[in-house]
DNA sequence: ATAGGGTTAG
């Protein structure tokens, strides 16, 4: 090749007036272009160059157009240029035109160096296809480079990339002599591999060789220190890139404000990134995802008002930062302001930004919008589904989600643990133990049974299912596998079955000594309302003081919520008044809403009006809180009250949310509304119902009509017996054998008259009975309800 | 030949 290169001491340069016959030949058409067909303009710059060197240096430019394949593709060349040329298809990472580029160069005689491979190489493992990446490892050693240090950094980076890091490091192993870009690139493979640890280790081992970690190496492990959230090392970074002059690296300062990010000092982070003095859109991207992982949504999206104010063009990365942050705010019209802006900058080519849309649309309660794109997107990924599926499952459209999911195995598609959390999320919400069981089985069947995502799913599901204590061998079973999410799980579990004492017993056992897993805020909110749904006040308030004391946890609007709903079920109404005029903060809706609740129980008009005054500033369009303010008139027979809140409510064009209850049998789920004569076995429904009723009168029973008015009293009862819950219970225990338990969903409280009848109905009837409502789990049986009343 | 940000979950 070496007669084809220009001689070392290059001739005067001819003068441009020189003719083309005078240029070195470097270029020798193979077949001869017709002049009248249109010509490239990049490839009549490739005619015109007059040296190697000056093609090597419009090459890239070249390259960029476009066009050039063909043309190239028939061009002998001299040997340099192939190898520019390759290197060019590949760093484009156009993998299929650097290999058959490659077989081309062959033909024409030229000899591979080892570059060609190391280059073909990186290709591969930027697209990680470790199928072509190990028929160049075989050529390459054909061709005698097995030993060369350039080719086997690259294997092993092929072999790191394509997530067979234990190929790579037998490499590693190997290797006779091991420079720093080595070393980087077996630590950047353990970093990328989960396992950030032995990643961290093999930098003491490369410094005991006596290699001087560079920038590369400290902006590899930065986010490996963030991951095992170890802030002494990242720190120990920090310091070293400092010592050594590396701070000042845009790409090192990234790193290190995004590790400070990711281990919570957001502020540290904040202040590395204005100190910067030139920031890349990768400094941008990691300030507002430290901003929406630390939960300030906020300051995430200012962030990213101020980064579109500078000028700077967002990314992919950067757009799915604020969609992240507009779905946890719900705001729905930056979330469309964002919508637009990646349709006009081109980013909704881009399958990611697109999921990230549709799930922004989800989390702000907006299905319809999200399953429009959904259905539009061409290029769905896995992910596309998942999100969609979880979507439905979030928002109460749980035949949507499990039908969703079923299209999608129909497709023959692969499943992931985002797949079955979210499918079982949906199974949890329909809360029919059939379904569990189904779920359960599709969660062994697939072998994700041993992630714990997917196993806290399904304990949580089991729970909202009514089989608390299937969910508790699931938990049992998990051993040392838990997470705190497991824990709060079963906690809130037992707490909504009403069984106090285990969700303490269980709480306590967190706490202990040896226990390696700490509370978080959401274990307490679930402690807190597990003692509120059992009476256990002492216990609750103590849990309340712990919370900031021993754990250092702030309290969050939900905390105050439930202690409100502590103290207020049990009647400690002036304690929970109290409570919210002392609190920190400004209280909202769900305090109120919390304190007008505990008023319907315990029937106290005065403190009622109040916390309703605030509710209604709060939240004007409510129908629930109009609906509980009126009955708690209603109790007090205060009819005038009850008329006038009756009258607001028109007025606004409030509509009472009606009362919906659903049973499971075989293979459908009956829902029925009350007053509904709609299902088919109505008839039968209602006769049955009506001896019932007077069954459980001789068995003592006495109709609770107090919260209606202005009608005659059998009309009173008449209106009590069409409540959705007892149309179901009827329905259910005409169409099931003697024995069996019936699980009933209801969408609002129970009411008392139903409450009480159910109790009778348990006992007469001889079956148990499962209630799940709003709030809780009754299990009512031989005439008790395991909420002992109180709910 | 090596390097920083990332979509869906309990």
């Amino acid at each position: 090749m070496s007669s084809l290169l220009l001689p070392r001491t290059p001739p005067p340069s001819p003068p441009l007036s020189a003719s083309a016959a005078a240029a070195p030949p470097f270029l020798s058409p193979r077949t001869h272009i017709p002049s009248h067909v249109y010509k490239h303009p990049a490839a009549i710059l490739l005619e015109i160059c007059t040296s190697t060197k000056e093609l090597q240096q419009f090459l890239p430019l070249i390259m960029k157009s476009g066009l050039y394949n063909e043309h190239l593709f028939q061009t002998k060349l001299v040997d340099p240029l192939y190898h520019t040329l390759l290197k060019g298809y590949a760093q484009q990472s156009n993998l299929d035109s650097a290999m058959k580029f490659f077989s081309r160069m062959k033909h024409d005689g030229v000899s591979p160096i080892v570059y060609n491979y190391a280059y073909l190489m990186k290709a591969c493992a930027d697209k990680f296809d470790v199928r072509r990446g190990k028929q160049i490892h075989a050529q390459l050693i054909l061709n005698g480079f097995s030993d060369n240090l350039y080719s086997m950094t690259s294997v092993m980076n092929l072999y790191a990339k394509c997530r067979e890091i234990h190929e790579a490091y037998k490499m590693f192993d190997r290797m006779p002599e091991k420079d720093l870009v080595c070393w980087n690139t077996v630590i950047a493979g353990f970093a990328h591999n989960g396992m950030p640890k032995k990643s961290l280790e093999l930098v003491s081992a490369m410094q005991e060789e006596g290699h001087i970690p560079d920038l590369v190496t400290v902006v590899t492990i930065l986010p490996a220190s963030a991951n095992i959230g170890n802030l002494r090392v990242g720190k120990s970074i920090h310091a070293y890139a400092v010592r050594h002059g590396l701070e000042s690296y845009v790409n090192v300062s990234t790193a290190l404000l995004d590790m400070y990010a990711k281990c919570g000092l957001i502020r540290t982070a904040r202040h590395i990134f204005d100190s910067m003095s030139s920031k890349t859109v990768v400094s941008w991207n990691s300030m507002i995802d430290g901003y929406s992982q630390s939960g300030d949504y906020s300051e995430a999206l200012d962030l990213f008002q101020k980064m579109l104010d500078e000028g700077l063009r967002p990314s992919n990365v950067t757009v799915m930062g604020a969609l992240h942050a507009c779905a946890n705010l719900c705001d729905i019209s930056r979330g469309q302001f964002v919508h637009k802006l990646v349709i006009d900058s081109g980013l909704d080519s881009d399958v990611s930004v697109m999921n990230s849309l549709i799930s922004m649309y989800c989390k702000c309660k907006r299905v319809d919008l999200a399953a429009q794109l959904f259905h539009k997107l061409r290029m769905k990924s896995l992910v596309s589904w998942n999100a969609m599926i979880l979507g439905y499952a979030q928002n109460g459209f749980t035949i949507e989600a499990i039908s969703l999911f079923c299209k999608m195995q129909e497709k023959n598609m692969k499943l992931d643990s985002f797949s079955l959390v979210s499918v079982i999320t949906a199974v949890a919400e329909l809360s029919v133990l059939r379904q569990a069981k189904w779920a359960h089985g599709l969660a062994v069947r697939t072998c994700l049974d041993k992630n714990v995502f997917a196993m806290t799913a399904l304990v949580d599901m089991y729970a909202k299912c009514g089989a608390v204590h299937t969910a508790r061998k699931l938990f049992d079973s998990m051993g040392d596998n838990r997470h705190v999410t497991t824990w709060n799980a079963m906690i809130d579990g037992y707490g909504t079955h009403g069984f106090g004492e285990e969700a303490v017993e269980l709480f306590e056992h967190m706490c202990s000594k040896g226990s390696v897993i700490n509370p978080n805020d959401v274990t307490f909110l679930c402690i807190i309302s597990a003692c509120s749904h059992s009476g256990l006040v002492k216990q609750g308030r103590k849990y309340f003081t712990m919370m900031k004391e021993k754990y250092g946890l702030e309290p969050k609007m939900d905390h105050y919520g439930a202690v409100v709903d502590l103290l207020g079920r049990a009647g400690q109404l002036k304690e929970a008044w109290e409570f919210i005029l002392q609190m920190p903060v400004e209280p909202e809706i769900n305090v109120f809403g919390a304190m007008l609740g505990a008023c319907k129980i315990h029937k106290n008009v005065d403190l009622g009006e109040k916390a309703a005054d605030k509710l209604f500033d709060l939240e004007p369009d409510d129908g629930g809180y109009h609906v509980l303010l009126a009955n708690i008139y209603a109790i007090a027979s205060m009819w005038d009250k009850v008329a006038k809140v009756r009258t607001l409510m028109e007025k606004k064009g409030i509509q009472k949310t009606p009362g919906c209850s659903s049973v499971d049998l075989k293979n459908e789920v009956h829902t029925f509304y009350s007053g509904s004569v709609k299902h088919p076995q109505s008839e039968r429904i209602y006769a049955y119902l009506g001896e019932l009723i007077d069954r459980i009168k001789e068995a003592g029973y006495v109709p609770d009509t107090s919260s209606i008015h202005d009608v005659e009293e059998d009309v009173q009862e008449q209106l009590l017996n069409t409540h959705s819950e007892k149309l179901a219970i009827s329905f259910g225990l005409i169409n099931s054998s003697p024995g069996t338990t019936i699980h009933i969903r209801k969408n609002l409280r129970v009411c008392g008259d139903c409450h009480n009848a159910t109790k009778y109905i348990s006992l007469v009837t001889e079956r148990e009975i499962i209630v799940r409502d709003m709030h809780r789990f009754h299990h009512f049986k031989n005439g008790v309800c395991s909420c002992g009343d109180y709910w």
